[in-house]
DNA sequence: ATTGATAGATTACAGACGTAAATGAAGAAG
DNA sequence: CTTCTTCATTTACGTCTGTAATCTATCAAT
């Protein structure tokens, strides 16, 4: 099952916090960067429980809930579905549009200089 | 309004044609790729009527429709987001992500090198 | 003019999503 | 033991999406 985008917002704080977290703890990380009532953001959490992206364990009354799908599977999943829709499947393409855009900022040319340079030398 | 992931494959039929095309030919265009009824994608053109991301003009008893929202602002809007909601807006982190997973072919590699080197002449 | 075909417009309907309120259960307080 | 509090669970509800069927208007044929 695919992860929702409000869902995925959900997710991020937990896959910043290397420990469970209550669900209380959940809405005051989320307090500042959203104006999500406390009700919707345990609805996120249930429906992530559904979905089996997140496990929860007890902790007397309430829950720790953390996070089971890994952030790195889901943005490959959500990385890889776009590459493959939008450009054939292939990386390039997207550098090259960005490219074309006007869009690669030096910080991303020098990067990316460097990755090819060591993918250059350890090949 | 955002296009949806059904919406774009009937744009994407826009895109690959020049001219302008009937409900028809489209049908017949995704006759092969797709098994939606030919309702299906009435309903589809119209919606993307709404969304004023295609026109139409009438040709007799039927209409012809064209793309009118364009691919590459599509393609671009949709990078965008994913860039900005998974690797912080920049372009470099996403390849490296690739990279590291091990999906970076031998083309994608030349043909990054290919661009990053045109980049560096020209700047 | 009536009838049949055809293309577009309207309606349908279940599931997902964003957003949340209401209800229920279990522990804390008295 | 009864009551309050606090979580979690259930229910809600409008919109969007995927997927169509049906209705309607118009053009062609008789």
């Amino acid at each position: 099952m695919p992860i929702s985008d409000a869902e995925s917002v959900v997710m991020d704080v937990l896959w910043r916090s290397r420990v469970p977290m209550s669900a209380e703890d959940v809405v005051a990380a989320l307090a500042s960067s959203s104006d999500w009532r406390e009700a919707t953001i345990k609805t996120l959490l249930n429906r992530l429980l559904g979905k089996r992206a997140i496990s929860a364990t007890r902790d007397g009354k309430r829950y720790l809930y953390s996070a089971r799908l890994k952030r790195e599977d889901y943005v490959h999943t959500e990385s890889k579905g776009l590459i493959d829709r939008l450009f054939g499947g292939r990386v390039a393409p997207l550098v090259a549009h960005f490219s074309e855009a006007g869009k690669l900022s030096k910080k991303d040319l020098a990067e990316l200089r460097r990755l090819i340079e060591e993918l250059d030398n350890d090949a």
